[in-house]
DNA sequence: ACATAGACCTGTTGGC
DNA sequence: TGCCAACAGGTCTATG
């Protein structure tokens, strides 16, 4: 499911009821995620009030008074759903009928706060997993230490990925995935990304930047490309393909914009382009693209 | 140091 | 309709 602008999305969701709330009670009903959860995951995190919920690539890091960080990560499937409890009846939703009350089949982890709201992890392919960390050792931590520029602040620019670039013998398409080069990027976004920037997902990485190191007009193309694409799909709240909730169980929407992802066999959108979207296969990954206009 | 393949899971889809 | 292979938004781990 999740790329940066679905967990940034999922993020502002949570925030209202995260921030500033306590941890009144919290549910392990499967703990074998990706990795098992933290040993006495639900008591450490009991009475703990979440001081700040941040995102760094497609974690989510909320920062507890006890000087320990919940790290969160949805991998494929993961998503999370707040209810909001209003007394012992429930909500008029829920008198009614209209919200289930039992847990579901993949509801792994739940989060009872104090801000009234109830928080479900579910994540049928467990590819998620939460960890505590201590703060002081987070930026060392191995998950996050090698982690490269985000591509939505200032710092990221085309000076940047041309150095990240600058010896990558490997594809454009297969870079822009490596997290270590920038952090956030996933399948859908690299290749919306590249068919904005008009450049070959099967290009050599190296090819941003000059000998020197200086970063090509084709780096400066491609920042932007990244840049723009992520705000306006953060804006739409993210692409639901299939996984992928807000908070609120409303969808994202924006899947409809696409120009390349998914759309193989039609007509590429570039204005006066005339080429047809293919889709080929990168490191077992489906890339789509224009091979008429993506040089 | 770098690059690629395999592994982890469950659910959905498309072809026969 | 049923069955099975292929595929899905990620990324760690092992291997060359």
């Amino acid at each position: 499911m999740p790329e940066l602008p679905e967990v940034e999305t999922v993020r502002r969701g949570l925030a209202p009821v995260m921030e500033g709330a306590r941890f009144v009670e919290v549910e392990a009903r499967r703990g074998d995620l990706r990795w098992p959860l933290p040993e006495d995951f639900a008591a450490r995190l009991r009475g703990q009030t979440v001081l700040k919920l941040r995102r760094r690539a497609k974690y989510l890091l909320a920062d507890l008074s006890g000087g320990e960080v919940l790290l969160m990560h949805l991998g494929m499937s993961g998503s999370f759903r707040v209810n909001h409890d209003r007394g012992r009846s429930g909500s008029p939703r829920k008198r009614l009928g209209l919200e289930p009350s039992g847990p579901g089949l993949h509801d792994h982890v739940v989060f009872h706060m104090s801000s009234g709201a109830t928080i479900t992890f579910n994540d049928p392919r467990r590819f998620g997993s939460m960890l505590l960390i201590d703060r002081s050792e987070l930026e060392n931590h191995r998950l996050l230490a090698e982690l490269g520029s985000e591509p939505l602040a200032r710092s990221f620019d085309a000076a940047s990925l041309a150095r990240a670039c600058q010896h990558k013998e490997t594809s454009l398409k297969t870079a822009l995935l490596d997290q270590s080069v920038v952090a956030g990027l996933g399948n859908i976004y690299v290749c919306e990304a590249l068919h904005r920037a008009e450049l070959s997902p099967t290009r050599k990485a190296s090819t941003l930047a000059r000998r020197s190191g200086a970063p090509t007009a084709r780096a400066e193309r491609l920042v932007s490309a990244i840049k723009e694409v992520l705000a306006a799909a953060i804006k739409a709240g993210g692409s639901s393909l299939r996984d992928h909730r807000r908070t609120n169980g409303d969808l994202g929407y924006f899947q409809h914009h696409f120009r390349a992802y998914d759309r193989a066999g039609e007509p590429c959108p570039t204005p006066s382009c005339g080429g047809t979207i293919r889709r080929i296969s990168q490191n077992g990954r489906s890339t789509f693209f224009c091979p008429r206009c993506q040089k």
